[in-house]
DNA sequence: TTGTATGCGTTATCAC
DNA sequence: GTGATAACGCATACAA
């Protein structure tokens, strides 16, 4: 491993200088300079990263929470994008992605601890329980800090747009005439009950109320109990016209209910989706649903922690709302009325 | 951030029978042992990981290489998979799991630099394109390495096995009664040539010589290709009986063209799909496939680097061949013969 | 413009 | 059993 010593000494200039002329300070002579980025190069030399941080108190590397609770971890789209993105605007600024861990060698550790044991120079929580109190000290803690998806005080969220999607998406079912939705919601989470009460004062304000039993509670990214619910729905007395799922691929489990039940979408029953899932374009019909925009949430909660890390006096936390888009797709018939 | 010398000062000792102390020496007395982890514990001390670093040569992290070929990155599942079981047993190791970029503040550097400037404990490969000159500089490079589905010499691999797989699922379809079975494979890969070649290999074992025009080239997680080789296929004067997938994502392309032509999965035609991602099991008729262990494939990897890592001069490279399982599912047909 | 000296927090060697 | 002390590689305040 070659360090500022070897190149100081092919150089014969001191390690200060080496050091001085490859961190681009400016009190050091050009050609001088020339010679060490040139020796530096030849020689294959790269920084220490350990040594690096020690000395200066900075890692330039970034913690990702991701624990998942529902079994399904990474396998959910909306947070493989979210990764995705998060990790290509960090590095293409210079920071890397570790995943944060509550172990560490034999002995296990908190999540703040983690942070701190391996220094990391700023947290981004991207899927948790908010209620963990290994969570709530990490938000506490004094480390640079995003969420997603979830509000702390004092401390900056990038949150996907719950409220207008849902409004936009019931906006939309609304206007191609349906006047019976059922909804279909995942477990109860702040995400859920934004995304419920938005449902809900759409419908009011078109002067539609919806009776309880078109609001039906299923779990996220479960077909299962989306079709389950899809059932009792279909054998209602006076059935929906369109039914929301919890998201794009609960959808599934309905979509095989209805098919049992020998009727046909749209024709017979509209439905809609959220995420906007790979999945929810190749269907056919393509759905209807909103689809987040896991991409700009990723990278925005990188911007925002890497902006409050290298401007620690300044930056003031604050709740970025991303906003998605409708997408149509085939799978909500517009009804005569 | 308290460190050894806080806890010597307030033990009145030295910091080197502190830090003997906390990393468990023998030669330490019990009683100071005791009390050192008392007030270190009371501190809340966490050591420095960089320090540690530093001083050890062990970073007790690990680099992991994804580069998305294809555009749908950690969305596939077979991958977010293998990521998931990966973290989780390295973790329970002691080792930390980073992303390897090319970029590194604000030049880029190669996959091998950054593995060097993060002084990465190993590395595990788990997609990236074999031929880039930046690959093979890793794969030469001295450290730790594993590579997953695909073989490099002297180096461990980890790969799932794919010969077995479609011979199995091949097998399978061959004794439900099919003759006449079509391939659509994805995009030129070593994967791909031994998946094409099981299959032709076991149809031949039991008489069954497969024409030209049954073998159909798609890409990989695109549905749309897979369509439209469906298409192709369904327009032959000779249909096949059974068409199998290269995945099970890609199986949708094909499912809407078949209900496009108003056929019957399986009445009127068998499929299969490759991956045994969650969707093949909520679909209905269930998919028939052969599912990867993505988790078993991820877990061996990172015990076999961390073996690598740990026992350096007695550690022998090898190629570990992941089994996984045929499902039955319900989409392949039992012919009457 | 260049060099010297110091210390970041830790582990390891070797005295005592 | 315990404690000085050096060293890991680097950045920086300060001296020259």
């Amino acid at each position: 491993m070659v360090t500022l010593k070897d190149i100081s000494e092919s150089c014969k200039v001191s390690v200060a200088t080496v050091s001085k002329a490859l961190n681009g300070q400016s009190d050091v002579g050009e050609e001088t300079s020339r010679r060490i980025r040139k020796v530096a190069s030849e020689l294959g030399y790269l920084p220490n990263a350990s040594a690096r941080a020690l000395k200066t108190n900075r890692s330039h590397s970034i913690g990702v929470l991701f624990v998942d609770k529902t079994g399904t971890g990474l396998r959910h789209e909306y947070f493989s994008g979210i990764l995705d993105s998060l990790k290509v605007e960090a590095e293409s600024r210079g920071y890397d992605i570790t995943f944060i861990s509550n172990s560490i060698g034999r002995n296990t550790m908190s999540y703040a601890g983690h942070a701190r044991y391996r220094r990391f120079d700023g947290v981004i929580i991207a899927s948790a329980d908010f209620k963990d109190p290994q969570v709530l000290e990490l938000v506490d803690s004094a480390i640079p800090l995003v969420v997603l998806d979830y509000v702390f005080d004092s401390r900056t969220a990038v949150v996907s747009d719950n409220v207008s999607g849902m409004e936009e998406l019931t906006e939309y079912i609304i206007a191609q005439g349906h006047r019976r939705i059922a909804f279909i919601h995942g477990e109860d989470t702040t995400v859920t009950q934004k995304r419920l009460a938005s449902f809900i004062k759409t419908c009011a304000m078109h002067g539609i109320s919806i009776p309880d039993g078109f609001i039906r509670q299923a779990l996220y990214h479960d077909p299962k109990s989306s079709g389950l619910a899809t059932r009792e729905l279909l054998g209602l007395a006076e059935k929906p016209t369109c039914i929301i799922y919890p998201d794009d691929f609960s959808y599934i489990g309905g979509m095989n209910e209805i098919e049992k039940h020998g009727l046909n979408v749209p024709g017979d029953i509209s439905v809609a989706g959220y995420d906007g899932i790979l999945l929810s374009k190749v269907l056919r019909p393509r759905l209807t649903t909103f689809e987040q925009n896991a991409e700009e949430i990723g990278k925005t909660a990188a911007a925002k922690l890497i902006e409050n890390i290298e401007n620690p006096k300044t930056y003031i936390p604050e709740t970025v709302s991303v906003k998605g888009h409708l997408i149509e797709g085939e799978s909500v018939k517009a009804l005569s009325l």
